[in-house]
DNA sequence: AAATAGATATTGTGCATCCAATATCGTATG
DNA sequence: CATACGATATTGGATGCACAATATCTATTT
């Protein structure tokens, strides 16, 4: 754990996070992960990038973030809004809509593997 | 839920499992699923295809579950032996190491999507 | 021996996800 | 205005996972 502080920014207190397995590949899940996400706030890009870098270790490309976006914003499932420099994402009713089918979905596929690791 | 009674098989329990959700794509972690399934037995490969439709609410086709195993048996995580018409697979000491690093991530990555829903 | 059934396995195609590298856009600073 | 910086975005290529369709292999049944 360290502190890193930027100039003219907060400083932020940096939590090691175990890095992804060498047994088996782990990707998937981007835009499910995403709506999760935007389920408990409005981020925009770059924000979104950091916050799955704390659970996955390592930031999404931007060739695979913004096209995610783009299509997830398509499908009616978030909408974006520009704030100067960053466009904000906030999840639409039809997207706390489907989070919620592709979360009950996810606990019966993978639900037990959380639980018995605890 | 019905019960299914096949000519000559023990009567079978079919419980009805939510479907994959429309809103986002849930492919991905095969392999971890499958080695995570052989955590608790061998088993042969149509018994880990319907293991994971009980999950997934679909077997995997033939053409994804067979090669993945022939990769994770290349890798050392998992070794086969025919038993007749059926080939039973079982996880190495290796793959036992590996399931354990990839749970950990996996809990870090997803485990608050599982608790919130519960 | 022939037919059937269950299991294993391959081929070819499509898509989401991943990367590295690069480009652009908006804002603030010197 | 020029520079720098953070954020957004695209291109091209690789890989894993998904499908449909088909083939083979083993054991059982007729």
């Amino acid at each position: 754990m360290s502190i890193v502080a930027k100039k003219g920014k907060v400083p932020r207190i940096e939590i090691e996070c175990c890095q992804p397995p060498a047994c088996c590949d782990m990707r998937g899940l981007l835009s499910f992960l995403i709506l999760h996400l935007l389920t408990k706030k409005k981020m925009y890009g770059a924000e979104i990038a950091d916050e799955i870098a704390l659970r996955k270790a390592e930031k999404p490309n931007p060739g695979t973030l913004y096209p995610t976006l783009k299509q997830l914003e398509k499908k009616g499932l978030i909408e974006s809004s520009r704030e100067g420099n960053a466009k904000y994402y906030k999840i639409t009713p039809a997207g706390k809509e489907g989070i919620l089918q592709a979360r009950e979905f996810f606990v019966q596929a993978y639900g037990d593997i959380v639980l018995d690791s605890m």
